[in-house]
DNA sequence: GGGTGTGAAGCCGTTCACAGCA
DNA sequence: TGCTGTGAACGGCTTCACACCC
């Protein structure tokens, strides 16, 4: 069965929460807690458990440790997730390095630009390639998603290589909102939307 | 009346779209294309201009400059937006110099850190300040906004700074979620929430 | 016919209210 | 009493269906 997206968000933030929580020594952790960790209900929190079958035993808050390792048994896939990255400017640096200095599942192996500049160079610790090798290397890496950092008016040229190329999931930082067939998984999350729209309602706020 | 937060993260993205065709010569748009530019349907793009009270006369589809111009008059403010950002690192310079170079409303005009190696420089186009300052430079430069791009465990440390020195929005990219009190506004986008979600429709989407 | 504007219906996610249990 | 689990109600957003207009 499916999860729905809000719940998977929060599962994802409720994660490392627990970790942060099980670092701190902390060994149980009541719904609510948890929740006000997040700025949300108990409720929420107790649905979305309720919605992955988790249920505690004890009334001493759920295990920390149970619980987070519940939730990597159903956010996680049990084959690793290769990600390449599209565009080595900032932003794309920036993503890599963030990333891969956490312990994640996820990883991303490796980078594609059309800069001669950047090709041929490792960085922010990965291979950077020309972006004319991208569907060979797809397959030679065994990269299933992609992150996209490219300036805006190129990205749209992505769509088609990273169809062709068998890339099953896209997450998209451009403000050029990308379409893909069924089947395969979407985000587009635009930094400047993400401000107008704090600026829009802090707008409204004040009336 | 306030929109609802779709219908505003949609409107954002069309008038940048609405730019786009503008740039490219095309006066006039259908809502089924401009549906298709964002992979939504065109009831969806119909609804949402309903709701900003927006129609057209003619039934060569919207003029593109007309809607442009109507969405801005609702999105934007009649004062500037002025951001800081805190925390100066890749993520950081990468989020500033990507925004400065935008032609916006919107624009990062002072930005804060810890680290005295980046503090006193200008950094991808702004000056950077202590911390320490924070408020006091609030103040002086009728900054309203803040985007955090700090690390993850110096992040809490940030709110009550942030609310004493009367920020009203924050969009904070960290992966620790920021609680407010009623008044400010907040939007925390963690990359790796975006990217753990894409992985598990990916899995899920293969089952 | 092809496109727009919109009431009504449907769907999805959140919250309420409460039963059950230590 | 205090917390958990959950059916039922609620609310917000999307889609349907259709009237209207060139």
């Amino acid at each position: 069965m499916t999860l729905p997206e809000k719940t998977v968000e929060r599962l994802s933030e409720y994660r490392r929460s627990l970790a942060d929580c099980a670092d701190g020594g902390i060994t149980h952790i009541f719904s609510h807690v948890l929740a006000g960790l997040h700025g949300i209900t108990a409720v929420q929190v107790r649905r979305d458990l309720m919605l992955i079958g988790f249920s505690s035993d004890t009334k001493k808050g759920y295990d920390v440790r149970v619980l987070a390792d519940f939730i990597s048994s159903i956010l996680d896939s049990p084959v690793p997730a290769n990600i390449a990255i599209i565009g080595m400017g900032h932003l794309g640096r920036a993503i890599t390095k963030y990333f891969n200095s956490k312990d994640l599942k996820l990883k991303i192996i490796a980078a594609f630009d059309v800069d001669p500049a950047k090709v041929g160079r490792e960085i922010a610790g990965v291979e950077c390639h020309d972006m004319g090798c991208f569907e060979r290397m797809v397959g030679e890496l065994d990269i299933n998603m992609v992150v996209v950092s490219t300036p805006r008016d190129v990205a749209g040229e992505l769509v088609l290589p990273i169809i062709n190329a068998g890339i099953k999931g896209v997450l998209n930082f451009t403000s050029r909102p990308l379409n893909f067939p069924r089947g395969i998984v979407v985000e587009n999350h635009d930094i400047t939307t993400m401000l107008e729209k704090v600026a829009y309602f802090v707008k409204e706020g004040e009336e």
